[in-house]
DNA sequence: CTGTTAGCGCGTTCAG
DNA sequence: CTGAACGCGCTAACAG
């Protein structure tokens, strides 16, 4: 044993890292429990130890260790994970702003991770959240690969949320939007208007993009009509791709005189094709294609309603979902008992006119 | 060898809680040393046993308490806390993610707050995050209040470093971009072009505001101009209030013939405008005010190079800035032996036509 | 190659 | 009203 200092004590008054309750002990002349017991509250203890107590924490620059703390048996890590399959993308932004102000609310800290729509990130990242025993975790699944490390049982029983999307065979609570609804209503406006040739562009790989390809599908079949699969564009990420399978489907010998985007992404690309082919054109008097085409899409953006073009939007509020999601993650940590079976939660979405 | 058991466990099986080490020993019938070791890579451990851990492990659905581990000495927590003014807006999003990239890439995880705008919020979430041992912290300083939080002593040694605002009197690791040049070259754009009437639309209580005015009132003085106060807008937080600016400066009876905007809220707002205006006038010939102004503003945004007016962008890549503090802060805690000063970093900015 | 001991910072339990 | 002891989960350091 044997560091064996002359003057030997137990704690060697380490300056370098963080005072403890022990470093403020010393400092006030108490012991670690009294300091413990002005920490949380001062309940039973003298008011002017309380304050000799509190003048060391100030003195010592401390801040109680809540991973020693959350160690505790009962304790609480006071932690929730967030898994988003880009941060970057504003949509999600405004979606972890809401998470953050409801666990804020609550007490909660957010773990935040970006899983960039791989599952094994995800699962890493997962992982990683309950080592740090996060009391809940908010995921908005990555649209590739398996899912079952969100199964509950993997989970150690610890609660999820899945946002936006859901998961085919993961029963957990969701929140989702109406996709299928707000495509169809979107679609339905273009059709009544009686647009016969609509295009749509969107995925097809990814859960939202298939839903708002359903609802686009249903508003055709309402009116028993079947949209041309050559009008269908799926896989365009970015605006840059947008703009160029916007490109050819003007292009066309029978080209769309609509068409329905599936995200502001997309829109934002339909809406530069038609620009660009209408500068094009514009002496010409050919009126090839960029002329007056109508455009409907999902998620509004920036300039949604100087846009150059006659634009419907569906519209729906990122942050909401967020609170959502989060709410019904707190409601069964902190809710007294709660119903075992998963809820899914459809929020609704509205269809504007910018026009 | 005492599994010492006919009646009194030690450790009472506790089921519903999170399985331990000691837990995963038990059911692979080794110590937890045995198991610890296995878990850190399984140097000096049987082959034979370690598959008997990893099954052990996979049985129990084990994962590694980090904040225990953490509390071992010399152990890092592998946190980094992440304060926001505002995660909804995009650019700060976007900045996020550069966070989160070179924060994963050095096997940390990033705790993010929301600090909107108010220093009292921001220090608590700094003193929480401090609580949670994080290694670091990146910063966007909140523009109103105290900010002695922030100062390193008050930190109790945690490096931190600032993002896009510096903060007088707190002398730290800072990442900032170039807001006067920005703000001077696309000023003096607008007035090499002839115009005598350029208004600015944007803040001044906030540091980013304050640097671009002053690049905006450099450019005057370069040719031995000085800005009329008059077309002096500051305080637009939103698109809406901008475009109410926008609109009062297209009111006066000398109204501005350019005008370069601070952020791309004030630029939306004032295009909007613009095209209000416009429309107004349209077929009235009286040509008042809204036509053929001039804009040039600061930050990009979805409908740039679309947009229905002559206009200018000062770019910049917010995931550089991300990414460019995270670096500086792994600098500082990964790499070898570092400067004790603070270093400030001041990224370049672009100007780009578009039109 | 494997197990034992001890202690990281904190707070509950029980004595004084 | 205050303090001592114990253990939360984990892993260096030291036996064996």
């Amino acid at each position: 044993m044997t560091t064996s200092e002359p003057g030997d004590a137990k704690r060697p008054t380490r300056r370098s890292s963080n005072p403890t309750v022990h470093d403020v002990a010393l400092e006030a002349g108490v012991s670690p429990m009294t300091v413990s017991r002005v920490l949380s509250g001062g309940k039973n203890v003298r008011l002017e130890v309380q304050e000799r107590v509190a003048r060391a924490v100030e003195t010592l620059g401390y801040h109680r260790n809540e991973n020693a703390r959350s160690l505790r048996p009962g304790h609480r890590s006071g932690l929730v994970g967030v898994t988003i399959t880009n941060i970057a993308n504003p949509y999600y932004a405004e979606m972890l702003r809401g998470v953050e102000e409801i666990a804020s609310a609550h007490g909660r800290r957010i773990l935040v991770g970006n899983s960039n729509e791989d599952a094994d990130l995800e699962k890493q990242l997962v992982a990683d959240f309950i080592g740090r025993r996060v009391e809940g975790l908010i995921v908005v699944p990555s649209s590739a690969g398996d899912a079952a490390h969100l199964q509950l049982e993997r989970l150690g029983g610890v609660p999820v949320v899945l946002a936006s999307r859901a998961v085919g065979g993961v029963s957990a609570d969701t929140v989702l939007i109406d996709d299928v609804e707000g495509a169809r209503t979107a679609t339905a406006a273009l059709l009544a208007e009686g647009h016969r040739r609509v295009a749509y562009l969107g995925q097809r790989s990814v859960f939202t993009g298939r839903r708002r390809l359903e609802g686009f599908t249903v508003a055709h079949e309402a009116l028993e009509l079947t949209p041309d699969e050559e009008l269908i564009r799926v896989g365009q990420q970015d605006v840059g791709s947008a703009e160029r399978a916007m490109t050819e489907l003007l292009d066309l010998a029978d080209p769309p005189t609509a068409v329905f985007s599936a995200n502001n992404r997309n829109t934002v690309g339909a809406i530069r094709a038609i620009v660009a082919r209408r500068r094009a054109t514009a002496g010409t008097g050919a009126g090839g294609g960029g002329d007056d085409i109508r455009v409907a899409g999902f998620d509004s953006f920036d300039f949604a309603d100087i846009a150059p073009v006659r634009l419907s939007i569906v519209d729906h509020d990122a942050g909401d979902l967020g609170r959502r999601a989060a709410a019904m993650l707190f409601d069964r940590l902190d809710g007294g008992a709660q119903p075992v079976e998963p809820r899914v939660l459809e929020l609704p979405v509205t269809l504007r006119d910018l026009f």
